[in-house]
Order: structure tokens, then C-alpha cells, then sequence
DNA sequence: TATATATTGGAAGGGTCGTTACAGAAACAG
DNA sequence: CTGTTTCTGTAACGACCCTTCCAATATATA
């Protein structure tokens, strides 16, 4: 009857939510769009409706195949003592080395956070939930590390690590070094309490 | 020989920076910082030579302003013990109360950062030096608590200290509820590192 | 092959942006 | 009061934005 969609909408989703992450929701002209994905005006428009409907698909495809991978291997597997110790160091590794979630690019959600298209409570929602995550498979690291110790100490420690990966996020792309000091921290935090005891 | 200028020009570079702080570079538009200011575009080009030439003033007085005077008491004069809890209540009550540095406005810098006409540096560089400041009291305030304590322990904890407010700045606006948890989580270990000795 | 449907390219729509040009108004010095 | 200099208001400029329209193209079914 009719012909077929000749371009994979995930590939394209990626390739916008590429320049969206780069340039913010309002660096990203149409025009720019239609270089980054390779499809006209004509194209995007019929398929998405409008700019803001192909930036609501990248913010999906970025929670699905970014962050939720990301927070997956927390799920249960940060237990073992030195986990949370490779974990930091993992964070670290995507923020010092070229690649998506680089010093240059930061968290695609905090980079449009202030686009007023952007609903804050979403945000402030993906932010949350991503804190959640954290903190426990933090707690449940900081758990092995400190077996014998109280639990309000346990707690307070979870709280540091987290507050301070989360804090990494929001300054990657604004102020990179200090991203890296807060992972340092939260790592020697870990360290300094193992050792003490 | 010729008149003189009829405005303010504090006034109007305030006015200026408070619509910056709250709309970004890019939110705030000419005719909105018109009736900002209460000024034609004649006398803000006039002025000002051109947008980016505002909105430079309106850093400068933000850091004349706002920066420094908040930075200032830090100078010398925490060491004294129960001064940090002070300080960082201060801070998150300027960050929950409504007013400038509310959760709407956050910090200028941080809010435009990632406008194009914003060098990176300059935002780096005015973060590292708050940092600084912000490290150097904290730590003067951690060893009045930890008078005893070993020095590298008194450092691991005005570390995460500074981290976590520093976080708060960053979180303020795009996860108000976040950057209080980071204002209260450095709270409790400071009490907690008080407590225990 | 013929037809129907979906995709595509090009052009133009209305709107807002930052900036500039220019004439009229206002205030100081003589 | 007069002349000169500065400031201010209006209008318009070109550029870019997102969006829409419409004709032409390409494909899959009948």
C-alpha cells in the first residue's frame, strides 16, 4: 500500500538526543537537528510533531539506555566490600575520559533543566529517583565496609558518598575539577572509614 | 556643556543582574530588560555598548555583591566551635526562604553557564575560588571542633563538608530538595564527629 | 502495471531576537 | 537666552527561530 519508513527512528532519536545533550534544548536549532540526524524538517515534523516532541523521545531514549543502565549493575551486586570503591572509580573514568557523559557533556537532564520547556518536577523527579537508587546500593556498600559499626555512623557515611556522586553529576559540565574533587572525597571518605577500623 | 546621565547606573545594572539570575542570559530578552530596567534600548546600548556588555556588568556586580559579601565573613572569623553549624544553617536558610539566592534563582553563574557568550573558565574559575574560600573556613571551623582529632581526619571532613555546600549551590535550582539534603547531610557530620569525641 | 498512501524537498509563513539609525527632547555652559 | 552636547523614543533592519504548506517523489499492494 504505502511505502516504509526508510529511517531507523532509534537511530535517530540517538542523534538527537547527541545534539541535545551537547547544546542544551534551545542550542539545538531545527536546523541543526536536520544536520545531526539526517532527516529534513518535513521528516521530523511528520514523525514527531514538533521540536518538542522529538526532545521528549531523546529524554527517553536518555533515561532508557543512559541512566537506567547506569543504575541497573546497583541493583543488588554493590554488596561486596571494595564494590563501592570500582563504582566511584567508574563514575570518575565517564567523567575525566572523552564519551557521552564526558566533562563536556554532563547529564543531558541537568544540561536542559533550565529550558523553559523542561518541567522542573520532572527533573527534580529523575534526580530524585536516580539519588534513591544511589543510596542504596551506597548503603548497602558502606554496609559491608563497616560491618561491626553502628548503624547511624553506617547511615551518615551512605549519606556523604551519595550527596557527594550526586553533587558530580550536577558540576561535570560547569565546573569539571570539582565534579572530580567530590568523587575524590566520597572516596577517600570510604577508604579513611575502612581503615579505621 | 551637555546634560547628565538620569539613571542610576547601580540601579539599573541590579535590576539587570536580578532579571539575568532569574531568566539566564538567553531567557532575558531586550524588551524584557527594558522594563526591567526602565531603560530604552537607546540608553542600554548607549551604556552599554551591547547585550553581552550588561550582562558582564551585571557579573561584575554580582560578584561584587553578592560573592564576595557572602564570602567576607567567612574570612576569619569561623574557628570558633558551633560557628560551621551556624554558617550552614545560614545557608540553607537563604536557599529555602524566598529571596535572591532562593531555590528559583540558585546561583547567576551556575544558572548561565551554559550559555554560549559564558566562558567556561571564568565559571570554573569563580567555582574554585568560592571553593577555596568556602574550604580554607570550613577547615578552620572542623579543627576548632576537632581540636584533638588527627589533621587528615580533621581534613577528610572539611572536605566533604565543602563538597556538600558546594553541591548545594549547584543543586539549588534544578533540585531544590536535593541541595537541602546536602546542606544536612554535612550538618550531620559535623555534629556526629562532635558527638563522638 | 496502476493506484493509493507515506515520505520527502523547497519555499515561505509569522514571530522574536539583537542591533542600528535618526530625529526630537533635555540640560548644561557661555 | 542661545548653542552645543548628550540622552532618549520610535522605527526599522537583517537574522534566526519554529512551524506549515504544497507539490513531487518513492514504495508497497492490488
Amino acid at each position: 500500500m504505502a511505502r516504509t519508513q526508510e529511517f531507523d527512528r532509534d537511530v535517530v532519536v540517538r542523534a538527537a538526543r547527541s545534539l541535545f545533550w551537547r547544546a542544551g534544548f534551545e542550542g539545538a536549532s531545527i536546523p541543526a537537528l536536520e544536520e545531526a540526524t539526517g532527516l529534513s524538517r518535513s521528516s521530523i515534523y511528520n514523525t514527531f510533531g514538533s521540536k518538542r516532541g522529538l526532545f521528549d523521545a531523546a529524554v527517553q531514549s536518555y533515561l532508557d539506555e543512559v541512566i537506567r543502565p547506569r543504575l541497573r549493575p546497583l541493583k543488588d551486586e554493590v554488596v561486596a566490600p571494595g564494590a563501592m570503591l570500582t563504582y566511584l572509580d567508574g563514575l570518575q573514568e565517564a567523567f575525566t575520559s572523552p564519551g557521552s557523559m564526558s566533562a563536556a557533556n554532563g547529564c543531558l537532564l541537568i544540561n536542559t533543566a533550565t529550558a523553559p520547556v523542561v518541567r522542573d518536577d520532572d527533573v527534580a523527579r529523575v534526580v530524585s529517583d536516580y539519588r534513591a537508587e544511589l543510596r542504596a546500593a551506597i548503603g548497602r556498600g558502606v554496609a559491608a565496609y563497616l560491618d561491626a559499626a553502628a548503624s547511624d555512623e553506617q547511615e551518615r557515611l551512605a549519606d556523604a558518598v551519595t550527596g557527594l556522586s550526586i553533587a558530580a553529576f550536577a558540576l561535570v559540565r560547569i565546573a569539571p575539577s570539582e565534579a572530580v574533587r567530590s568523587l575524590a572525597t566520597a572516596r577517600d571518605l570510604l577508604t579513611a572509614a575502612r581503615l579505621s577500623r
